[in-house]
DNA sequence: TATTGATTGACCAATTATGGACCAATGACA
DNA sequence: TGTCATTGGTCCATAATTGGTCAATCAATA
């Protein structure tokens, strides 16, 4: 009895390259490891090495492998993190990069869909927002600023767009940014971020696309280089 | 007693197709698995290699399975993609909005932080691409732009980014939008498409960000119009 | 009896698998 | 530095497998 044995199956290129990826993708094989030499994996199956070669290309075509000549074949899939692991592993930079690119969007099309009662909850946002002023805490602020932002994404009227927009929220959310909120919302950076939003809100209210642009890339700028100074 | 034996059962053609439907849309038998051959399948059931093939020519005529000469009969049945239900309530255009907002981004952050072989991996993927320019099989050719484009989000160098389009990509791969693609993909369009991948790899490649953008921006102002088109 | 459906066997054409040989690139080692 | 074993890349002829087709036969039934 072989309870998991390739040995002997005379395996059909299918059942070879289902198998191999299975292994890949459920991280038996690792990213950037070696398999084993094409010549090898024919004997475990018990099947030839045209048949593991075929088997091979297929992986090759999914982009989940990398032959390379005289060297051998490593596995080339990077497992997709996890929704909690994503938050674990992602830079200030990267957040603001994503933002850039995210909020943009949402400011552009928040412009030309948002309705009366989308633009009454940003307001409503903004203004709990607006009274955080002299708080002095910075975890309260956060809150009310991601309020914000997905009170503008929800403008949008795209279902997609906010719950990326969510997501990216829950990655703002991770404890591991207390203590940076905590060295940049100043109470007087407090009032620029907040002159910032009411900015957009205005721009957007007024349906004007190129202001609402214009003070987007500020506040995400002005974000990027706290965050960057911070971090010094 | 056999409990789950087929084996020795003498049974016709009508029992034979339905047990097959029964493995099928059960999800025994997965998509794109092959099933034993007919002259296997005889055996296990008890029956003649005719009988087999009565029922292998109902189960065509439902579209569950494909047979090919020489190589087998496989299984053309996917499983209703539950997914997560962002991708049912997404419209086309929604799609296209938070595309625009992320590739452009993507794009940007491929220039200025792509490695030389992330490029590699772009380059392999819209040569893949191009080899399909005739082939007219639509589903083909969105995998692979869907491995192209993620191959450019790779290159930003970005976890959480890459994250985003990777999910972004899941609802692209959602089955309502099969239909669609058939009629969009056609080998001309196909071409006006890989030209456009082309521009955008060339301009990534010479880090030329205003290139970049602007073929990007073309690219999904055309599947824009297509998608609209098409729905009418 | 005539009809219908299943069986059996044989053969075809397409595809895939095999085993071998040789090449070219790589890397380890003397 | 050169040698040599190992690795993937390529090609070939051959064998095995697979679905496609046809004809003859048998059994059950209308």
């Amino acid at each position: 009895m072989a309870p998991e044995a390739d040995t002997n199956q005379n395996a059909d290129a299918h059942s070879v390259s289902a198998e191999l990826k299975r292994k890949i993708l459920g991280g038996e094989f690792q990213y950037d490891e070696r398999l084993p030499a094409e010549r090898s994996i024919a004997q475990q199956f018990g099947c030839s090495r045209g048949t593991v070669r075929a088997a091979m290309e297929k992986l090759e075509g999914l982009n989940l492998i990398e032959r390379r000549i005289g060297s051998g074949t490593f596995v080339r899939h990077k497992p997709m993190a996890s929704e909690s692991e994503i938050a674990n592993t992602t830079s200030p930079l990267e957040l603001i990069e994503v933002r850039l690119g995210l909020e943009l969007q949402v400011v552009r099309l928040a412009v030309l869909n948002a309705s009366a009662r989308n633009l009454q909850a940003v307001e409503k946002a903004l203004i709990e927002l607006e009274s955080l002023i002299d708080d002095g805490e910075p975890e309260a602020f956060s809150k009310a600023d991601q309020s914000f932002h997905l009170a503008l994404a929800e403008c949008t009227g795209n279902s997609l767009m906010l719950w990326l927009c969510s997501h990216v929220n829950d990655v703002r959310c991770h404890p591991q940014w207390s203590s940076m909120k905590d060295k940049i919302l100043t109470p007087e950076q407090i009032k620029v971020y907040n002159r910032q939003h009411r900015a957009i809100f205005e721009a957007v209210v007024s349906r004007d696309i190129h202001t609402a642009e214009k003070e987007t890339v500020a506040h995400l700028e002005l974000a990027k280089s706290d965050l960057l100074g911070a971090s010094r």
